[in-house]
DNA sequence: CTGAAAGCGCTTACAG
DNA sequence: CTGAAAGCGCTTACAG
């Protein structure tokens, strides 16, 4: 059927394995004369040769696949560029890339990775004890995982700088001549929200305002996710906004922002004369709203590349390179929903 | 490292390949006393074995891996919900999934896809002719492909019938009291697109707009993509409409209905009053835009699936169920963004 | 009905 | 420096 080793052997008159150590670049290769990898190479492309992946992970006992596991979270956009810079790296260094949904049993999955001796396994999850149980048995099998957008403490995480990017919002609004400025987050209840981004991102507001503007208590503004679609609640957000005489709002995300736009439009008011607007991540939808959306840009291709990478080195070995969490820099990109405010006089 | 058959044997007692029986469930197994199979199950389990895919794909001479394979298209939104399909169905019957992406040279990816011997390929791109090179290979290697969105003469294709869904619009935008209405599409020249969604939806407005407009000719707009964010162009398309005296819309996609929604709010007229705006895709978008946009929604978990469930049946010789392309019927869904319109008197 | 054996396609440790 | 051999962890055809 496929051609195999033993075929290009046959063909050629070549021990087998010298074949195999040609084909593999190894070291020894270098030893043969140059004609004889020549014609082992040649007529392995001849033959259409391509060397049995499982087989040779078999045989010396492990594997090059990586495993991407995500939860079905936030935007599939998200997810699917987080990915995107997954495969890449992965394909660059040699290694296939399998995808899980997180959603069976810990011991279910942790079966399917293993019955596939992944060498790695990435992941994308919103919170860290969705992966608990996972990760330790991992640990225990030592696999090496990481996170994406999600830190992981004394392991491999990579996360953007996301309070950076909302202090740099602050400092822009505050540069750009605005006096009142709120920051809107989502969450079901009064209690502190415990997925780590929105945490973040809180604090970076609070640190941003007390730097910032010193004189003012950080106004924050939860959102009753379940109810962003619904009017009346809305309205009676946007009317706190205006009666607080707010006119720098920052939003946690990109869908919020949009959400907080559209009811302002609807009850005749046009960002960014009504107060600017300031979104997060980067999305497409910070693309396709009226006004375009200034956004707190996330790279998430490149978090996606450079857990990836983290862990082939991990899986490497490649001792030089400290394991550790990883911050990457976020950058405020302006387009049309905010704008200069003259200075009172 | 790793527990194997092996050590379930020697810890049994019990022959290595009935274990291999009981633990695949091969009917042979039925033959062993039941305290038997019940003992190498138990002790499995204890032990934490979890077969090695690779050994038992090199030993059957036939992995269970498909592969994704899809072109940076569109919105990662709709490649993402169509790979969550693809996972969903693959995991359901066995499969594990890799995934690519269709840059390299057809010959490479082919020996990638080769070196893992998939089973068979799923496709996500926007023309046959994208992967016509390796469509080639695949055949000769007598390796089951498919594509998605995109229909596949003679194989396996699900695509949803855009035509159906435009024309439904159509005749909803009559039913609901609309005199004249325009589809727009964007593209790069006069010529007409080869991009076989966009032909299908074009289509279906034509025959549409002769089977329920009988005494008009289809009004079509095509909209030069590049500049669909250039504020100038973007005016002349809106007062042509306008000017036109056009009252409802149908867009080829949803982001090109949110761009016009956007300029018509720019230039003070409001969707739906000044006329009714239909999205297609019914993608996070038209969720986001003020008003919400009114859509025609594809179910692309369900496309991914239904191509991954066709091929697996392929690949395992179904041969009652025929190969042919499969149409998924698509669903209007109204929002804000269309109303019903006065019967002029 | 059961068990011992050969084979899948590789890699690598080990003699010459 | 080279070659013949054993081994990886499975599956399955083949004798008893």
């Amino acid at each position: 059927m496929a051609v195999t080793l033993k075929d290009i052997s046959r063909e050629t008159g070549i021990n087998l394995c010298s074949v195999s150590q040609v084909l593999n670049d190894h070291p020894r290769a270098q030893s043969l004369r140059p004609e004889t990898r020549q014609l082992i190479l040649e007529t392995a492309s001849r033959l259409g040769y391509s060397k049995n992946q499982m087989a040779a992970a078999i045989g010396k006992k492990h594997s090059n696949v990586l495993a991407f596991v995500h939860s079905d979270m936030g935007t599939v956009e998200y997810t699917g560029r987080i990915q995107n810079g997954v495969i890449e790296a992965a394909g660059e260094r040699g290694y296939t890339l399998i995808v899980h949904h997180i959603g069976d049993s810990p011991e279910a999955l942790l079966r399917k990775l293993t019955g596939w001796r992944v060498a790695g396994v990435i992941f994308h999850v919103s919170q860290l004890r969705q992966i608990e149980p996972l990760a330790e048995l991992l640990d225990h099998e030592k696999i090496p995982y990481g996170t994406v957008n999600l830190s992981n403490p004394d392991g491999i995480g990579v996360t953007t700088d996301d309070a950076a990017g909302v202090m740099e919002s602050v400092r822009y609004l505050k540069e750009s001549g605005h006096r009142k400025i709120v920051y809107l987050y989502t969450g079901k209840s009064e209690v502190i929200p415990d997925i780590e981004y929105k945490i973040r991102r809180i604090s970076g507001f609070e640190s941003g305002i007390r730097k910032i503007y010193p004189e003012e208590t950080p106004y924050l503004q939860r959102i009753d996710y379940s109810r962003s679609h619904d009017l009346k609640y809305m309205e009676s957000v946007l009317s706190d906004l205006l009666k607080n005489q707010v006119d720098g709002v920052i939003c946690e995300s990109d869908v919020l922002a949009s959400a907080l736009n559209n009811i302002a439009f609807f009850k005749g008011y046009h960002v960014p004369e009504v107060f600017s607007l300031i979104g997060f991540g980067g999305s497409m939808i910070s693309e396709t709203t009226y006004p375009m959306l200034s956004s707190v840009v996330q790279d998430f291709e490149k978090m996606g590349k450079i857990v990836t990478d983290s862990i082939i080195d991990a899986i490497e070995k490649k001792k030089g390179k400290k394991i550790q969490n990883q911050l990457l820099s976020v950058s405020l990109q302006i387009r049309h929903s905010s704008i200069q405010r003259k200075k009172q006089s």
